[in-house]
DNA sequence: CCAGAATGTGAATGCGCGTTCTCAATGCGT
DNA sequence: ACGCATTGAGAACGCGCATTCACATTCTGG
């Protein structure tokens, strides 16, 4: 062995992906990185080999922290359809609450990113598919505890979830009123919950 | 007077805007985009001033050309519910068709330029401006017409189309199967058709 | 306590970017 | 026919970027 690291890995990844989401990739410098980090080139390049590199393991790490949190958490017992709403309408909170919203970096990824890095492609497809996995096994439990329809398609309504809240991470950094959108996910979650009836002839 | 140019301007225009979204704004450098449009840099700046004002006149661009047709395509008569299906499956189509599939060059915008660019960001509120408000129309008709209740809340279900188109155009830059979510748009548009009833109790 | 391997440090490097400059070519108004 | 403002052309510039280098520092294993 020899001198241990000044830092751990973990917090500069941690960190490194905040300034990504925020600023995006090609936006973002290596010199205003290594100020924010308190990291230096040498160590930054010895420890992630390469800027691009560093952005696919803090995308990663992304994945690991934040996405893969939405199935626990909505089935962390009692009622799913109210905490699929609280993941939605907490996306606009954040939107309206902060001076500055920066959406998700998953989506942010996707708009700049995609399709030329191939790489970064597939974590976010990662992504979205743990976001519908999550939202299939919410729906799943809500079906079996009648919240919803017990013949209701979960998959397909997954799928749903899914695109709408990507819709959203999109439109929230255009909207200057992000709270208008509370009442359309409330007209989803609420035609989710009732079942739908052709009129009779 | 004096020498007339050897360009049209629209058509630069519409050259630029192309350029930009297959490969976004910060990935463009002005040399590749002088070889692609076959100006030299001279006319480029004397035209178009800058790189970014160039970008937000493509942006405008888009929105005139792009956007602007999606009401009078909904209205254009007959029912409105498969125009608006319609619209969402070309995307899909155009992303499977397509060896790279490139979204839509105001999602791809949101995700690389803002918040940071404030004028881009206005263009596209703008464009989602439009595209919900395009929508709200088509369903006010679809509601005259009876293809969809006439007691719909038809802002809200304007919104949630918007949304839904944003985040399909986020999704199919990601998605190995883009006519995956054709099941899903049916579901949508299915619903919006179909009464919404309280089962009896 | 010493050898040595990896670290912190920050200056240095080369390259590609957006932009500007110079200059010859062009065609309309008179 | 001619003047001249504007264009086409492409070399040149300065800057900031990602990346590398050299070197002193630090701590662990034996």
């Amino acid at each position: 062995m020899s001198r241990p690291r000044g830092f751990v890995e973990a917090d500069v990844l941690e960190r490194a992906m905040q300034y990504f989401w925020t600023n995006g990739y090609e936006a973002t410098s290596m010199s205003a990185l290594t100020g924010h980090l308190g990291l230096h080139p040498g160590s930054l390049y010895r420890t992630f080999t390469d800027k691009h590199t560093l952005f696919l393991r803090a995308l990663e790490h992304y994945r690991d922290t934040h996405t893969r949190q939405l199935a626990p958490t909505l089935l962390a017992g009692g009622p799913v359809l109210p905490r699929i709403r609280k993941v939605l309408i907490d996306y606009l909170d954040a939107a309206a609450d902060e001076s500055v919203p920066r959406g998700c970096i998953a989506v942010n990824t996707v708009g700049e990113r995609l399709p030329r890095d191939e790489a970064a492609g597939r974590i976010v497809q990662e992504i979205l598919a743990l976001v519908e996995d999550g939202f299939r096994q919410g729906l799943e439990a809500a079906a079996r505890h009648g919240e919803i329809p017990a013949d209701t398609d979960v998959a397909t309504e997954a799928t749903m979830l899914m695109t709408l809240l990507q819709g959203l991470q999109v439109v929230v950094k255009a909207e200057r009123d992000p709270r208008r959108l509370t009442r359309m996910i409330d007209a989803a979650l609420t035609r989710l919950a009732e079942p739908v009836r052709h009129v009779d002839a």
